[in-house]
RNA sequence: CGGGAGGUAGUUCAGCCCGGUAGAAUACCUGGUUUGGGACCAGGGGGUCGCAGGUUCGAAUCCUGUCCUCCCGACCA
């Protein structure tokens, strides 16, 4: 027997650990709250990462890398910041051991080894970064900076999953610098426009792009911009974010440029970061009881193709025309494999790689070759196709294009179909419990609002969407008046 | 960090209550038969029972501590 994955109706979250372990994606360690990536979970990172890269690029930003390290009175120089993270800082105390005298073959901490100042591990790095910025910038002529960096970050989450929520995680992080307010602000919004486009053109992952409220912005921004995505189960997804940080950090760490006339003024900020948490967002979006299904653009493997034989005649003459079309695969930059080994039978192959969600198999036997064809599965329907050989490459890189928008098509439906209006409590407590998804409803604007419907309900208020309607109504919990209806949900 | 569950072969698990030479299935290796949806037969290798102490003539089993994982909760820009 194979790998057997629990199904989502009867355990969502069991689903989720069994696609992630069994998939090959990840693995637990030895660590607390750190995970492995394998190499196929790295792969599918490294593709998710190089389209990135190459938009981050395309709009005129560098990478440069800063330390692991943050002195903690850099850390506390942004006091918002600061707090914000406390919780959930890993210090550096010390900076060496030695063998234990009374254990040998052990070692201990060396106490004469303590740090004169401790080192805080980056829960981010706006403080290391604008500490560096201040030395960068003299004048309107040295901006924007526009740096990102490609990182790990540690928070010393309680409760960890794999993907979602991880003591340690990669990420990367776009910090910005700008002489005015307006580009700053601009500057946060384009990279909102960016990360939408890549969580939709090429994870196929539907977004929405909104305005976090107070409560849920980060500390330090004076906005908090995001996407947020919608999962099977029904509950969101933050998937990215971008801050316009006003003059916070330049004030903290006092960068001054002087502008054309000659005056002297603090620099305005942005940062924006994704991270491997958005794999979790992938696998939750698309994926089936039978193992992931995997958007062609950033799938690691794109087809496999599986040879079936009875003997060494059969499997070589196969291969022999398999070879041919890989090529042609090839040239046409379609990531292709061609599964000769011996030690799994088809069969044993099919399921292994609709486990893997691979979008396309193709299946090539003794019958095949004697008709010039193939059969072609695709991953995201489970529909089967006999294809003539001549065309197969090109047949396919359409299929693959084909693939692509429907799991977009169909994650968007499914998103659609989940924002829900509610006008009165009950209904709104009803969606909630019963149906999930968001919520749109009217909400008086308060902080106090938003932290009782929380503690009622466990959901947040998602996002003010950037285009929202504007419509006058009663706030769903205290009937006071409001402008528009905000996005609820219950989150990841 | 609180409550619950768990950790024994690569994997899934039995054995633990009631201490006495560590088991099954599957995977792996060899040979053979097979191969169009998770093959079969025969033979073989593989585990300091999470780790560290303690009790005992003897510990996977009882006791204490500790680490890691899962679920629920609190927390989580």
């Amino acid at each position: 027997m194979g790998k057997e994955i629990t199904s989502r109706s009867q355990d969502y979250a069991q689903w989720y650990n069994d696609l992630i372990l069994k998939s090959g994606l990840a693995d637990y360690s030895a660590v607390r709250g750190c995970m492995v990536i394998k190499p196929y979970g790295f792969a599918l990172w490294e593709n998710m990462r190089d389209e990135l890269d190459r938009m981050f690029k395309d709009t005129g930003h560098v990478n440069a890398y800063f330390p692991l390290f943050v002195p903690k009175s850099l850390f506390e120089a942004e006091e918002k910041n600061a707090e914000g993270f406390a919780k959930e800082c890993a210090v550096v105390t010390h900076y060496r051991l030695k063998t234990d005298p009374e254990n040998k073959g052990k070692l201990i901490v060396d106490p004469e080894a303590k740090l004169e100042e401790e080192l805080v591990v980056r829960p981010t790095s706006e403080a290391i970064i604008w500490n560096t910025y201040k030395g960068w910038i003299q004048s309107y002529r040295d901006l924007p900076i526009l740096v990102n960096q490609w990182a790990n970050v540690v928070r010393w989450e309680m409760r960890t999953r794999l993907f979602l929520r991880t003591a340690e995680f990669l990420w990367q992080e776009g910090h910005t610098a700008h002489a005015t307010k307006e580009e700053a602000i601009i500057e946060a919004e384009k990279m909102l426009e960016v990360y939408a486009d890549f969580a939709e053109n090429f994870m196929a992952v539907p977004v929405i792009k909104g305005l976090k409220t107070a409560n849920e912005r980060f500390a330090g921004a004076e906005e908090t911009y995001c996407i947020e995505a919608l999962m099977q189960d029904g509950k969101a997804l933050q998937a990215g974010t971008s801050h316009f940080l006003g003059q916070n950090f330049a004030k903290a760490f006092d960068v001054k440029f002087s502008d054309k006339t000659n005056t002297l003024d603090y620099v305005w900020a942005t940062s924006w970061g994704v991270s491997t948490r958005l794999i979790g967002g992938l696998v939750m979006a698309h994926s089936d009881d039978d193992g992931l299904i995997l958007p062609p653009k950033i799938a690691p493997l794109q087809v496999v193709i599986v040879p079936i034989y009875k003997n060494d005649v059969e499997k070589g003459a196969i291969a022999n025309k398999v070879h041919q079309l890989v090529s042609e695969f090839k040239q046409l930059g379609i990531r292709i494999k061609f599964d000769d080994t011996d030690n799994a039978r088809p069969g044993w192959k099919f399921a292994e790689y609709e486990m893997k969600g691979v979008p396309v198999r193709v299946a090539i036997g003794p019958r095949d070759l004697a008709n010039n064809m193939a059969e072609v599965a695709r991953r995201d329907t489970k529909e089967k196709l006999s294809v003539s050989l001549d065309n197969l490459p090109y047949y396919i890189k359409t299929l693959l294009d084909e693939i692509q928008l429907n799991l977009f098509t169909k994650a968007k439906q499914f998103r659609d179909e989940h924002i829900t209006k509610a006008d009165t409590w009950d209904d709104f407590v009803k969606l909630l419990d019963e149906k999930g998804g968001f919520v749109a409803a009217h909400w008086d604007g308060t902080g106090e609002t938003e932290d009782k419907i929380k503690e009622l309900t466990k959901a947040t208020i998602r996002c003010i969407p950037l285009d929202n309607k504007q419509e006058d109504g009663t706030c769903i919990l205290t009937g006071k008046p409001s402008i528009q209806r905000v996005l609820f949900a219950r989150a990841y």
